[in-house]
DNA sequence: GCCGTTTTCGGCCCGACTGTTTTCAGTCG
């Protein structure tokens, strides 16, 4: 059983536990090991298997003997006595807003709610709204967030496909008869969310390609399978196509299949100027009208050559500028992950990271980065454990300290993400700021006010000298939790006008500010900080999604500031006026 | 269920907001 599995069912007892009422803590400490077992650096199910869990911190007795059957014989008795005494379906009821453990308990034991589907005919009845504790505009939230979830069902957030679409594309590779093959669709241009993952291979011998594809081991469900095209289920619901195609159609294939719709529309359009017609698979003279002769393809800068075009990188291709600025050189030169020298907003276990400050640190210069920022909660985020300003200042000296070790090879950047009141003050007052290097400053509270308050409450924030940058603008989650109101707009003016940079959290749930906004906040002048938000050394390599995200916004290394080699980055993180 | 320890059991994370209530339970961060 792998770690993630160990860890699902700890968070699942949890769950259960919670409709069962028992005792807080002891739930707690479920959620706490899978936590542990989640993110433990270290083969925590091998030790598990050969029973030497001894001493890790969060795992008493009853966890370890639960993990070691897991190991051993791949389920867990306990587990699955607890959950045969209610539906499978129930766990989805934990995703609507607004519904906890007991509302959740409430629904079953009362009216016997067990899914998303029952909830929602509870509610359409009016029969939820008599249940005590419930009420007309309770009944009016859930409907709101089942709708919201509806919207986005089939959807997946990058991070949920990402290590899918990795194996398959490897399989693909390594398969004898396949000469090229790509990952397309909106996960080749880097969308936040995907419907499904879409792949392309060149080959002399598609059935057998097509024969093994559906072999996979990560194959649940054969949709459909044909000569040249195949679509199946993978295990965790994500439904993925596959197209094989000769090698001479790959680069044509290629671009089509990767889209946009739009910007597919606008490139047959301009081989149509040219007398061509433009499919899937080649060129070809359109009859009758004058065309130039069609020159070779042998990959899609070809093909962009040939329309008179730069090469349009994939993330770029949404017909959002991107033609006009590839017909006379003015396409940017997109930032790459290799590009990035350090990253900050990254939590430790002084609040509610899972690695210490010198573990994080290590994984970063393992990264082969040259400065990692830490940024831990500022004391009203309770719940996150925030640090008070006594614990704030020992971690300033201790980040001090560290930094003595490094002999100036690596630097630790002393932060910290303080907290917006929800009148736009700051968490902490100016004299302790003024000690950190640097801060972010987020919302993580009262996300409900009016448009134009909550615009003013983040524009006082930023106003404020001490504050470096601005973390997750929106705080919206992907798939989950849709984003306060805010005028953007107006929040990078202000940014432009203080010098506040403005974080694009890089956490696959956030990708917050989204891509469709750097342009403009690009025009204005305002920089970029690629932010994993890491709580876990694993978390520090979700840049990868935000570069992703920032090419998508057309960001070049010159707009990241943490592209900046250790000796210049100093200098940006000391704000105007500060 | 875990932890720490005066080694055997008591403590374990706080506050705001919302909506349903009429003084507070539940949810969220």
């Amino acid at each position: 059983m792998t770690r993630e599995a160990a860890a699902q069912i700890l968070e699942r007892i949890a769950l259960l536990m919670e409709l069962k009422g028992e005792n807080p803590f002891k739930i707690r400490a479920y959620k706490m090991g899978a936590e542990v077992v989640e993110s433990y650096a270290g083969d925590i199910m091998q030790l598990a298997a050969d029973n030497k869990l001894a001493g890790i911190k969060g795992i008493g007795d009853a966890l370890r003997d639960k993990l070691h059957e897991m190991a051993v014989t791949g389920r867990l008795e306990f587990y699955e006595n607890l959950r045969a005494e209610f539906p499978e379906t129930l766990f989805e009821l934990f995703e609507v807003q607004g519904l906890g453990p007991k509302k959740i308990a409430a629904l079953y034991s009362e009216i016997g709610v067990g899914s998303i589907a029952d909830l929602k005919h509870a509610c359409e009845t009016g029969v939820a709204a008599k249940l005590s504790g419930f009420g007309e505009k309770t009944v009016v939230k859930i409907l709101e967030s089942i709708a919201f979830r509806e919207q986005h069902a089939s959807e997946f957030r990058v991070d949920q496909v990402y290590g899918l679409a990795q194996s398959i594309l490897a399989a693909l590779r390594d398969h004898a008869d396949v000469s090229r093959a790509e990952v397309c669709g909106s996960f080749r241009r880097g969308k936040e969310v995907v419907h499904d993952l879409d792949f392309l291979c060149a080959t002399k011998h598609p059935e057998t390609v097509i024969a093994d594809f559906v072999k996979l081991p990560f194959v649940e469900k054969v949709i459909a399978q044909g000569g040249t095209k195949a679509s199946i289920y993978a295990a965790n619901g994500v439904q993925c196509d596959l197209r094989a195609v000769a090698s001479k159609e790959f680069p044509f294939a290629l671009n089509y299949f990767t889209g946009s719709k739009e910007h597919n529309v606008v490139m047959r359009q301009r081989a149509l100027d040219q007398g061509w017609s433009l499919n899937e698979y080649a060129f070809t003279a359109v009859e009758g009208k004058d065309s130039r002769p069609i020159p070779v393809v042998h990959d899609e800068a070809d093909l962009y050559r040939a329309l008179s075009l730069d090469f349009i990188e994939p993330e770029l291709r949404e017909n959002a500028g991107e033609f006009e600025a590839a017909e006379h050189g003015g396409l940017p030169h997109l930032i790459q992950l290799e590009n990035l020298r350090g990253v900050f907003h990254n939590h430790t276990t002084a609040s509610d990271g899972k690695a210490t400050l010198r573990e994080m640190a290590e994984a970063a210069r393992e990264l082969g980065l040259q400065y990692l920022g830490i940024a831990d909660h500022s004391k009203s985020s309770f719940q996150a454990n925030g640090l008070n300003e006594k614990r704030l200042r020992d971690q300033i000296a201790e980040i001090r300290e560290l930094n003595e070790e490094f002999e100036g090879h690596f630097r630790v950047f002393a932060g910290s993400e303080v907290d917006i009141l929800k009148d736009g003050s700051l968490d902490f007052d100016d004299e302790l700021m003024s000690e950190l290097d640097y801060v972010v400053a987020s919302v993580h509270n009262v996300f409900n006010l009016p448009e134009a308050e909550m615009t003013q409450r983040i524009i006082r924030a930023i106003e404020n000298p001490h504050v470096t940058m601005l973390g997750h603008v929106t705080g919206r989650l992907l798939l989950q939790r849709p984003a306060y109101a805010v005028n953007i707009p107006a929040i990078i003016d202000a940014a432009a006008e203080t010098g506040t940079i403005i974080e694009l959290n890089a956490s696959a749930w956030r990708l917050d500010m989204d891509w469709r906004w750097w342009r403009l906040a690009k025009e204005k002048g305002v920089k970029c900080s690629i932010n994993p938000d890491a709580h876990s050394t694993r978390g520090l390599e979700d840049v990868l999604f935000g570069v992703r995200s920032a090419r998508k916004g057309w960001l070049t290394r010159r707009d990241v500031v943490n592209c900046l080699p250790l000796g210049e980055i100093e200098k940006v993180l000391v704000k105007r006026g500060r």
